[in-house]
DNA sequence: TACTTACATGAATAACTATTCATGTTTTTC
DNA sequence: GAAAAACATGAATAGTTATTCATGTAAGTA
């Protein structure tokens, strides 16, 4: 296996990104096994070897982007939930911003699943630190007040699930749903329960 | 691609049970990538070209075992939820069932989620197909009164989402969680919500 | 028993594609 | 404006594995 040690120059760091874009093009739409180098530097218009100049294997370049993933969709949902007055808004803010991202980048969504049989490591490590810091974000909540008490680490599961789940069905699926009503659907469910 | 007729005989029967049991297993540990015919045969101790005397090809074990997920599931969720009082009390059955089955069956769950890139339609027919009987029932329970108002397919899809969740974190991830514990914290969120 | 159909075998076939590498070209350095 | 370093190329290598098939053996049938 290659070096592919980091580029040291504008030329080398625009090809990298290139190719990344492209394998995140090419890995979400066909899948990782289905995806081949040729077909990722052909979308990255440049040659075959290239590839390899700055990625190891094609292993590496899907670890990379699940663990861009990670990097993206933390900081999307906390910079949306920032503003938010209490954790019931929170709530709302974040799936509404964690829908909104599967539909601007549905390839790397899906890569992230993907990686639960191509990198399992890779994949719980993204699930464990979103879930850790979401669960402690429902503590400090409980300690506020702001919502009942509960295991956090189990809410914080169930709720990632639901998003999840939404995801697939009214972004992946259905790029017609209107996603101010699922939000609006899905968080009156969460906040009130379904008993009567 | 070969023709793959049903068995005729006894013998025949039984070859293709213990044919598709060790796909199960080794697809399911392994991953349909990694899973090769001849590993597959080897479990079920018979001869490689033996598997293609009762299927067509890897991509067919694979969506018979997908189409088995969902009989099986839908049968024991039924069955678990077919003795519940009203809907909160099968909600409680229904999750309990769900991942006692996941306990049961990791290797049959692992497929079905696989099936998302493997073969998106068998994927996106179990869950389609589940989704809308969840749907049903919380329909007719609105109609009882047994709970609130709301949309019952967003409903539906964020259910499954959260029994999906837990189901990897507190099952696939650590068999030693304790579930009736995960059921009863996940259950009251699900009836009482997180509003104070 | 003789004949037909069903099933079993595993070596050979037939791709497919990740990765390397020898040979250029461009950019940086001094 | 050379020399060195970085980057680019794509044909060749090398390993993997799904699928077929010619040759058997067992089970049903008359």
């Amino acid at each position: 296996m290659g070096r592919a040690t980091r580029p040291k120059t504008k030329r080398g760091l625009a090809r990298r990104a290139q190719i990344l874009r492209a394998a995140e093009e090419v890995i979400g739409t066909q899948g990782f096994s289905a995806a081949s180098i040729a077909e990722i530097t052909r979308v990255a218009d440049t040659a075959l070897g290239t590839f390899y100049i700055y990625f190891s294997s094609k292993e590496q370049v899907f670890r990379e982007l699940v663990h861009e993933m990670g990097q993206v969709t933390r900081a999307m949902v906390a910079g949306a939930v920032a503003d938010a007055p209490d954790r019931i808004a929170a709530e709302r803010a974040g799936l509404a911003a964690f829908l909104r991202f599967v539909q601007a980048r549905p390839a790397l969504y899906r890569i992230v699943e993907e990686a639960r049989f191509v990198d399992p490591d890779a994949h719980r490590n993204y699930f464990t630190l979103f879930g850790t810091a979401y669960a402690a974000q429902l503590r400090a909540a409980q300690d506020k007040g702001e919502i009942t008490e509960g295991d956090a680490e189990v809410r914080a599961w169930a709720l990632m699930g639901m998003a999840k789940a939404l995801g697939d069905r009214y972004v992946l699926w259905d790029d017609s749903a209107d996603i101010d009503r699922v939000v609006d659907e899905a968080h009156r469910m969460i906040t009130r329960g379904l008993a009567p």
